[in-house]
DNA sequence: GTCCAGGATCGGA
DNA sequence: TCCGATCATGGA
């Protein structure tokens, strides 16, 4: 990781692509604040972000923050080129994952979410679109997290949400999502199961785990293990994983794809929403 | 008005 | 085990 501290900014010189990432349907707190720039907040902090070529500048952050939150979180210690080659052995991908080469979505990175936030987000994105799912979970802060910035608030804890009812998350207009959340928080807060206990089981295990909460089923489970746990076999199929996969892969299916499913799986989404007129129902 | 959205649950065949 | 209806909500 190549980076320079100038002007209070932070300069890192990576293929690391802002728009790939944060546009790529496995965050929903990211915004588009002008031209090449975004806001958003994680692990309680408040970012911005400003992508020139292959430079990005970190806005208001300290060096400190840089290294040992926003590092990590956007897997910037991760030699996605190593990660690339890898993928590259495998037939199926190469093509697909040369036809990234020179463009954004080689920068395409998995971040590493808080796990509660992950699995919380996606619990609300079942049956929605971005755009609503982003707006839920706006209200969601705004309303029950801290306001660590003006006008910027923390995602809250599941020991916050586990105190509340049904008639106090009525604002934030997530229709019948409410109840999974609280049984979500709920269950935390019981360990039954801990974030932990599924941190440490094995994959299989911890699948079985998180779908003991209702409203997880096995896209919101895959979901919460890839950009949660940061489990990089973990693979979500949603409609478009489904046409993308009948038509490029026909016949394939995520134990084809290896160690590295989930990151593979990262690519193919993007590349079919970058490209919808290719997977028409 | 109808259809759809990074789905899951429930009841009935 | 599999299949269809249903679930809230809002934008197209």
């Amino acid at each position: 990781m190549k980076y320079q501290v100038r002007g209070g900014h932070i300069y890192l010189f990576d293929l690391f692509d802002l728009s790939a990432t944060l546009q790529c349907g496995q965050c929903f707190r990211w915004e588009a604040a002008g031209e090449n720039r975004w806001q958003g907040v994680a692990f309680g902090r408040q970012l911005t972000l400003r992508q020139s070529a292959d430079t990005i500048i970190f806005e208001n952050t300290s060096p400190e923050d840089f290294l040992q939150i926003w590092a990590p979180y956007f897997d910037l210690y991760t030699d996605y080129g190593q990660m690339h080659r890898q993928l590259c052995q495998n037939p199926l991908l190469r093509d697909i994952l040369l036809s990234c080469a020179g463009t954004p979505a080689q920068g395409l990175h998995i971040l590493r979410q808080d796990p509660w936030e992950a699995l919380c987000s996606f619990i609300l994105s079942q049956n929605n679109n971005i755009p609503r799912i982003q707006k839920i979970i706006r209200s969601l802060c705004a309303l029950f997290g801290e306001e660590i910035a003006p006008g910027a608030f923390s995602f809250p804890s599941y020991q916050q949400l586990a105190g509340l009812s049904l008639e106090d998350l009525a604002p934030i207009r997530s229709g019948f999502r409410a109840k999974y959340i609280l049984d979500a928080a709920k269950k935390l807060c019981r360990s039954a199961p801990s974030l932990q206990e599924i941190q440490e089981a094995s994959l299989p295990d911890a699948r079985f785990l998180l779908r003991q909460i209702k409203g997880v089923g096995p896209k919101v489970a895959e979901c919460a293990l890839l950009y949660g746990f940061h489990r990089l076999e973990a693979f979500p199929m949603d409609v478009w994983m489904f046409r993308a996969m009948a038509s490029l892969f026909p016949g394939a299916g995520p134990q084809d794809f290896g160690g590295l499913a989930g990151v593979a799986q990262q690519y193919i989404y993007h590349y079919s929403r970058q490209n919808p007129h290719l997977f028409s129902v």
